[in-house]
Formats: structure tokens, C-alpha cells, sequence
DNA sequence: TCGGTACCGTAC
DNA sequence: GACGTACGGTACCGAG
């Protein structure tokens, strides 16, 4: 067998895991998260590459020759945190205890050795595998030499050099050189990016003959920048080209691979309390479960609960916990139809309960009945607290169970979500963030695809470590969410738990459809799209799948040769709608795909989908209402989403109208006026803006006055329509170029426009600017009520991304103040509506409406009460205004 | 047969 | 490339 040499880069490890797990630590308050990660790789090399030979290379405590090249090599890099500083020291013992070769050569970088050793062992006919990110790196990847990213299991070959650079490993150099890399401070040439780089080089081929050719360039500023920077250009490429022959002191043979010092290497994973390291690597002896524990699972024991005595005492260890964690395995994600298999509890943690009730096999179990019977009360507990990971489902399984939880105090998902929005927040993402945790995931003890069973089918013994863990990982991330929230948790304590409890009852509750209304609709759909599809082939000449885009693009672009065809990023012909209606004066084809377009939308999302979401037990649809997926501070809906149901157009609207109430009942719709548009008024207190809305105005109609310089009553709907497109796009911090394009007319106008905008509400465009300076100072944006999204990309060097967070930074305390305000209506409209009406439901919540089903009688209490709570969520300077209307069907329980 | 990506379109 | 936030359907492609 050929020998295999890994070399792995490891500062280029440890920097990452530093930066990629968030805070790890051990009792102490050490931090460990730079250690972690980087013996995590070690593991995966020595595991699964198993290779013959191994150097880890290391860069010197001083400078380098690059140094002396360039005084500015790798400056304006920031000092090392001190967290980061500390971990040093124990990443060089845990490479020797692992008795692997360190190299740290005088005068040269970890690169240079790798560079080094990769060619002697390629010489000698080895296979080399360099364990690195690093792009400079990639200059030595060839048939024997290939990069591994242990973290993302990825490798890189020639051809995925190729595919990244758009240049083969050997032109990497050249490539780095043009461009420059920010990170180590190298020059490179102004406005050349790696993709003109790897045209010029495709073109011509290396650095000097690029350099060579510059004068041809036909671009002036490229050419121009080319020849001035020339000079830079060449420094670069001798600061990236790695030395091939630094003095790495070793002998290829005497890196075999050893085998480390278990003894060591326990007895520093016990200090850094790395459980499941230090059982893989301690000598080996079978893992005892302390304490009559049955097992463990990284540092975290379970105890199967299968008898009534053992039930009651861990009642009575629930009953005297400060905070207990509650997670039910289930037979679905659907509540209606999910019977509980499982229950997981947790006071310590590490160390978790579980308590089969539904698995089938013959193991002894507690039934469901029994079980819950014992647990209820303390379940039922207001004064128990309890936390878990996104409860609003287990609350619903209880619910179906006949168990009305209660004393929820923590939801470790939301308390994630208000720390950070818009990260994942499923539990092993957030485990894994916060605590460096890998859970064990559903798949691996329940299967996934075709392999998947349902949870009754996986064995006690299997699903037991995993529901355990589960539980005691909700505990810990509450404790560990609640130290890092601190202050902050009120969002959490006073809005978003509250309002879960408010999202369950709506998902329980679902809304009714006109199922055979929406079947006899996709009947109609199918048989208008059937006839326009026959007339789209054959005013094409051609069949062909009308509903494929690329097909669809070769048809009006090549064979009918219709003008104006523009790409796509992956360079397929653009069909969208905006595309098709400029064509449809030209041809017959776009029209009439525009047509079928439409109705194959409204067939295939919503009159063939909804019926079968329609619960066979309760006859209606229950969305799921996420809360922890939008950056703003929004809710999303999903199967079905029930969030963006048609209204605008008349066939779109034929199927709001299969939204129904229940018999002898009506739905009231409430939705606020211009919400965000009040906001803006609020926050920058333009006096134009705010007297228009306190004087109750047409606020479109009034900007088209003003920006128009006309009297309110001579605003034509032209002047309106305008007005109100400016608006919104001032809201969503669009650019002088998308008011045009969406105007449809040329730059110098739209920015004319924006201009006499701005002039008459000047305080609008203060208000921009300040929230652009603070979000760059602070690196986040806030709500009205303290929703606070991050906008790491603020500062970003790459100006599109920038771009788009100052977008964001604009759009998201509009939207997320919104979301805030709808949010605490609901949550006390919730809790008022019983006094008003018994049976009355809040059952849909589009962004800034309401829907409540209630008994027709109750209608006009109800729509009073939600006028009264939805106005008063928030007192702005501005009124905040609710239109109100309601009907036997969601459309004509819209006002107006 | 599946899972992922591109494109498109619905809502606010 | 150019206007924010979502979800989801169809086509298409490549891996298993």
C-alpha cells in the first residue's frame, strides 16, 4: 500500500473553530471552543483518513522572510483575543500527547512546510492530503496532492481547484496575485476580481504575460490599474508563492503515524471536560453508568421510567426542581395526529429521564393513560416551572391527550431565536452553537427516506439516550441562553412566550375550507389551462412543456426569435413575468403563457394542495405558525402557508373565498392601515408625514400632492400610483435604479422623484441616515420593542452584500415594529376574547391582519374588542388606524 | 427514487 | 446587481 501523508495546517483549524463554535467552556470558564474544534479534526484525520504518515505544521511566534518582502505582510490584522490566546498553550500538548510530529520552523509559515513536505512526498510517489481551507494552499493540489476540509467533509481536487478559481492549481498563484487577498494585507490590483483575474489568465496565462499584455486590455481603467499596479502585482505573487523548500528539520520517515498517550490525552480531556473525547480516548474499559444510571451518551445519563413507583419518584424529584425540561416523543409532526410515544424529563443537566408509553415491543412499559395520570398534576402546575425546545408543539400533543400544560417559563428555541434571529433554531443547531454540543440526531435513531419509521418503531433502548438528551440539552441551553440574554430575555419572557401560547391555540384551532368549492376550482383551472396550452403549441409551431422555463426560452428566443431576451445569473433565458408582459404586445405566445401561468399557479398551490391538507377528524387546515425563522421579527406559516393566500387577482380571489366559518359563524378580518408607513412617521417624526396621518389623509394621494406640487384634489391616479410605489420603496430602501425600473421610466427621473420626496419630508432622509450610522456603529438594528437583528455584513468590503445589509438595516425596524405591535395585540386579544364571546378564535395572522371566527351574533362585540386592543398595542405620535369587516367567507370579510 | 438547485410567483 | 420578509411548486440534474 502507497503511503499517505496528511499535513495539516493547524492554525488554519484552530482560527476557524474559534470563530465557528460560538462559546465553549469548561466549570472553570476556560475557554475551550479553539481546542474543541481543532482536536475534532485531529480525531477525523487519525479515524477516518488514516494515514500512514502525519506533520502538523505550525506558523512561528515571530515574523517571517515575507516580512522583509513587505513590511505590511499581514498587518492591520487585528491583536489575538485574549480567549483565543489562552487556548494555545493546550493545542501544543494535545498534538504531542497525540505523538504527532509539530513543525514550527524560524523565518517561515505552517504554508511553507506543508508546501515543503507535499512536494518531497509527492516526489517520492506518495499520496498527500493537506488538511486545510487555506486558498494559498490550493497552488499545490495535483493528481497525488489533495485538501481536505475535515469540518464540511469536503475534498478538493484539480478539478474542484478548477471549478472554485476557474484556474488549475498551478495558476493559483497568479490568480492571488492580480486579486489580492484583504485577510493577509497582500496588495493585488485595484478592481480586478477573481473572476477578471481568471478571464486574463485564461487569456494569456501567467502573471508576467499577463503583465505583458496589459497594454491590449480594451477596458481603460482595467488596463490602467494593471500597469500601475504591476509593481504590487509581482510583490503579491512572491508573497502567495509558497517556499518549497523551508527548512521543516525532518525526515518524511519520521512522521510516521504513533500511538498517543492515552494517559496524557485523558488527563488533559479531564481538565478541559470533554466527556466523550475522554471516553474515546481513555484506556479502554466499558463505559459504567454512575449512580445505578442505566447508560450515557456524551457526558449525559438516562433513566428508563417503566414502572408506577419509579413515576412517582421522579415526580416528586420534578416537584422539588427549580426548572424542569418537558419533551415528548411523538408518531407525527402533525399534533391532530400524533400520539405520544415518549415522555423525556429533566431536572439535572446531565442527567435525563425517559418513559416509554407507546413503543411497540414487548418491553415493559407504562401505557399513555397511566403514565399521564401521574404526571398530570405537576404538568398541569402553573407554579411548576417548565422549559423546553419549541413547546407550542408538546403543548398541542397534550392538549390531544387531555393535559393542559402549564407553568411554561423557557422556550429554549425562542430564547435562541431572540438572541439571534435568523439562525437555524432546530435544537441541534442551537446545541451546537451555544454549547458545542452534537446531538444525536433523529436519523440516526429513527432513519431518514425510505429507511425512516415511525418513533413507536424505534427500539426503548435506542430512542431513551436520545429523548434524554434532548431533554437535558433544553435545560442546559435555557441556563446557558438566559447568563447571555440577560436583560434582554424580557423580549422573550414578555412577548414571544406569551405569544407561543397564542400560535398553539391558533394551529389547534385551524380554519374551515370549501373543499369541494376548491376541487370544482382546480377543475375549471385544469380545463382553461389544457385549452391554452394547445393554442400556446400552436401559435410555437412546436409542443413543448410549457411550464418549463428553459424550454419555454428557447421557444420565444431562438424559434420565434422574439427581441429583448436577457439571462438569467446561470445564464438561461429570463422568462419571468416582467419579461413575458413586454412581449405579450408582440407575440401571442408570452400572453398566453402569462394566462396559463397564472392559473397553473393557483391550481398546483392552492385548489389541488389544500384540499388534501384539510384534517379528516376536525375538517379544517392547521398551519404551523413559525416563530423563530424570520430576521424581522415576522412569523411565517407553512403546510400550508396560509400567509400568502391570492387577493389581488379575480381568479385568485374565487379561492380567498373558500376560506370559510364554521355554521352559524362569520370570520372578522382586521387588518392596521399603512402600518409601516406609520412607523416611519413615528421614528422620524417628519412633520409633513406625521400631520398627514394624524389628519386621517390618503397618505399616497398626499405624497403625490406634495412631491407633485398640486393641491390634494387635483392628484390624479397616475400621480397616486406613483406615490405610492415611492413609498413603499423608501421602505425597502430601494435605489434611484429600481424606482425607475419599476416606474418605467429612465434614472435622472426617478432620482428627480426621490429628490422632491426627500425635500418635502426631510426628516425622512434624516432618519435614514442615523439608522444607517447606528447600525454601523452597533453592528444591529432594533425594534420598537427590542427585537434586535445583527447585520454582520454592515461593513462588509464586498459592496453588494454591504448593500443589501443597509437594506436590511432600513427595512427591518419597519417591518420587525410591525410584527412587534401585531404581536402584543394578539396576545391580549387572546386573552380577552373569552369575555366577549365564548367561542370566539383567533385563527389566521397575516403580518397585519387578524382573523377571528366567532357565532355571527358576537360579530360586532368581537370586531370592537379587536379594534380596541390592535389600536392601543403601541402608542406611536401617530394613530395607529385597524379597518375592520367581516363575512361567511375571508373575502368578503375583508372591509371595503 | 431521492435530494438539492434554479426559476418562478403568491402574500404582506 | 440594483426592493424588504417569507413558502412552495415544477423542472432539472446528479447521486444512489
Amino acid at each position: 500500500m502507497r503511503p499517505h501523508l496528511a499535513l495539516i495546517d493547524g492554525p488554519n483549524y484552530v482560527f476557524r473553530a474559534f470563530h465557528a463554535i460560538r462559546h465553549l467552556s469548561n466549570s472553570k470558564g476556560e475557554p475551550t471552543n479553539a481546542i474543541y474544534g481543532y482536536v475534532q479534526m485531529l480525531r477525523s484525520v487519525l479515524k477516518e483518513l488514516r494515514p500512514t504518515h502525519v506533520a502538523v505544521a505550525f506558523d512561528p511566534p515571530d515574523g517571517t522572510f515575507r516580512n522583509e518582502l513587505y513590511a505590511d505582510y499581514k498587518a492591520h490584522r487585528p491583536p489575538m483575543p485574549e480567549e483565543l490566546a489562552a487556548q494555545w498553550p493546550l493545542v501544543f500538548e494535545i498534538t504531542r500527547a497525540f505523538r504527532l510530529p509539530l513543525i514550527q520552523p524560524e523565518n517561515h509559515e505552517a504554508d511553507d512546510v506543508i508546501a515543503t513536505l507535499a512536494r518531497r512526498a509527492e516526489a517520492r510517489g506518495w499520496d498527500v492530503t493537506i488538511v486545510s481551507t487555506d486558498k494559498d494552499l490550493m497552488q499545490l493540489v495535483s493528481p497525488r496532492v489533495t485538501m481536505l476540509d475535515t469540518m464540511k467533509g469536503v475534498r478538493f481536487d484539480a478539478e474542484a481547484v478548477r471549478e472554485r478559481w476557474g484556474v488549475p492549481p498551478e495558476r493559483v498563484r497568479d490568480l492571488l496575485a492580480l486579486t489580492g487577498d484583504a485577510s493577509d494585507n497582500i496588495p493585488g490590483v485595484p478592481g480586478i476580481g477573481p473572476k477578471t483575474a481568471a478571464a486574463l489568465i485564461a487569456q494569456w496565462g501567467g502573471l508576467e504575460n499577463v503583465l505583458a499584455h496589459a497594454d491590449e486590455i480594451p477596458q481603460k481603467k482595467r488596463r490602467e490599474n494593471l500597469l500601475a499596479h504591476a509593481g504590487d502585482a509581482r510583490l503579491s505573487w512572491r508573497l502567495v508563492t509558497l517556499d518549497e523548500d523551508a527548512p521543516v528539520g525532518v525526515a518524511l520517515d519520521d512522521l510516521a503515524v504513533r500511538e498517543p498517550d492515552r494517559a496524557r490525552l485523558a488527563e488533559l480531556f479531564g481538565r478541559l471536560e470533554f466527556r466523550r473525547l475522554l471516553d474515546e480516548f481513555s484506556d479502554p474499559a466499558p463505559a459504567q453508568g454512575e449512580d445505578g444510571a442505566d447508560d450515557d451518551a456524551d457526558g449525559i445519563r438516562w433513566r428508563m421510567v417503566t414502572d408506577a413507583g419509579e413515576l412517582e419518584e421522579v415526580v416528586a424529584r420534578l416537584r422539588e426542581a427549580e426548572l424542569a425540561a418537558v419533551d415528548l416523543e411523538t408518531t407525527s409532526l402533525a399534533c391532530h395526529d400524533a400520539e405520544i410515544v415518549g415522555l423525556a424529563l429533566a431536572v439535572r443537566e446531565d442527567e435525563g429521564w425517559y418513559v416509554p408509553v407507546g413503543h411497540r415491543e414487548a418491553s415493559p412499559q407504562l401505557t399513555p393513560e397511566q403514565a399521564l395520570a401521574a404526571l398530570k398534576p405537576w404538568l398541569e402546575d402553573e407554579a411548576a416551572a417548565k422549559c423546553g425546545h419549541n413547546l407550542k408543539y408538546d403543548e398541542q400533543v397534550f392538549w390531544r391527550a387531555d393535559v393542559r400544560l402549564a407553568g411554561v417559563r423557557d422556550d429554549s428555541m425562542l430564547l435562541a431565536y431572540v438572541d439571534e434571529p435568523g439562525q437555524a433554531a432546530n435544537m441541534d443547531a442551537v446545541a451546537l452553537r451555544y454549547l458545542g454540543r452534537r446531538c444525536i440526531a433523529y436519523a440516526d435513531v429513527a432513519g431518514k427516506g425510505a429507511k425512516q419509521v415511525n418513533f413507536a418503531d424505534v427500539p426503548v433502548e435506542k430512542a431513551a439516550p436520545y429523548a434524554a438528551e434532548d431533554a437535558c440539552v433544553a435545560l442546559q441551553l435555557t441556563h446557558e441562553l438566559r447568563r447571555r440574554l440577560d436583560e434582554r430575555a424580557r423580549r422573550h419572557d414578555e412577548i414571544e412566550l406569551p405569544l407561543s401560547r397564542v400560535l398553539a391555540a391558533m394551529e389547534w384551532a385551524g380554519v374551515r375550507l370549501d373543499a369541494a368549492g376548491l376541487m370544482r376550482l382546480s377543475a375549471r383551472f385544469g380545463e382553461r389551462i389544457e385549452a391554452l396550452t394547445a393554442r400556446i403549441h400552436e401559435a410555437a409551431g412546436e409542443e413543448f412543456n410549457i411550464h418549463s422555463p428553459r424550454q419555454l426560452g428557447v421557444v420565444l428566443f431562438e424559434k420565434l426569435g422574439l427581441p429583448g431576451g436577457k439571462r438569467t445569473k446561470s445564464g438561461q433565458w429570463a422568462t419571468g413575468q416582467e419579461v413575458l408582459e413586454k412581449l405579450a404586445d408582440v407575440h401571442e405566445v408570452p400572453r398566453l403563457i402569462l394566462e396559463a401561468r397564472q392559473l397553473a399557479k393557483l391550481k398546483s398551490t392552492y385548489t389541488d394542495a389544500l384540499p388534501r391538507l384539510i384534517h379528516p377528524q376536525t375538517g379544517r387546515v392547521h398551519t404551523s405558525y413559525n416563530q423563530a425563522v424570520t430576521t424581522t421579527g415576522r412569523l411565517s406559516s407553512s403546510d400550508p402557508n396560509l400567509q400568502n393566500i391570492p387577493i389581488r387577482s379575480p381568479e385568485g380571489r374565487e379561492i380567498r373565498k373558500m376560506f370559510i366559518a364554521e355554521e352559524g359563524c362569520t370570520l372578522v378580518s382586521a387588518d392596521y392601515s399603512q402600518i409601516e408607513l406609520r412607523l416611519m412617521a413615528h421614528f422620524s417624526g417628519d412633520p409633513a408625514l406625521v400631520s398627514a396621518f394624524a389628519a386621517g389623509e390618503d397618505i399616497h394621494a398626499h405624497t403625490a400632492a406634495l412631491v407633485n406640487g398640486v393641491p390634494l384634489a387635483e392628484v390624479t391616479p397616475e400621480m397616486r400610483r406613483r406615490a405610492k410605489i415611492i413609498n413603499f420603496g423608501i421602505l425597502y430602501g430601494m435605489s434611484a435604479y429600481g424606482l425607475a425600473r419599476q416606474l418605467g421610466v429612465d434614472r435622472g427621473e426617478a432620482r428627480a422623484f426621490i429628490e422632491a420626496y426627500f425635500a418635502q419630508y426631510p426628516r425622512v432622509r434624516a432618519f435614514l441616515d442615523e439608522t444607517l450610522a447606528a447600525a454601523r456603529e452597533k453592528g444591529f438594528v432594533e425594534t420598537l420593542m427590542g427585537h434586535r437583528v445583527p447585520l454582520p455584513d454592515i461593513a462588509a468590503r464586498n459592496g453588494m452584500r454591504r448593500a443589501y445589509a443597509e437594506r436590511t438595516a432600513i427595512n427591518a425596524p419597519l417591518q420587525g415594529s410591525a410584527a412587534d405591535i401585531i404581536k402584543v395585540a394578539m396576545i391580549r386579544l387572546h386573552e380577552r376574547l373569552p369575555g366577549v364571546c365564548e367561542e370566539a378564535r383567533l385563527i389566521l395572522q397575516v403580518h397585519d391582519e387578524l382573523v377571528v371566527e366567532c357565532p355571527e351574533a358576537a360579530a360586532d362585540d368581537v370586531a370592537r374588542l379587536m379594534r380596541e386592543e390592535m389600536e392601543s398595542a403601541a402608542r406611536l405620535s401617530v394613530p395607529l388606524v385597524v379597518d375592520i369587516g367581516h363575512g361567511r367567507d375571508w373575502f368578503s370579510a375583508h372591509p371595503l
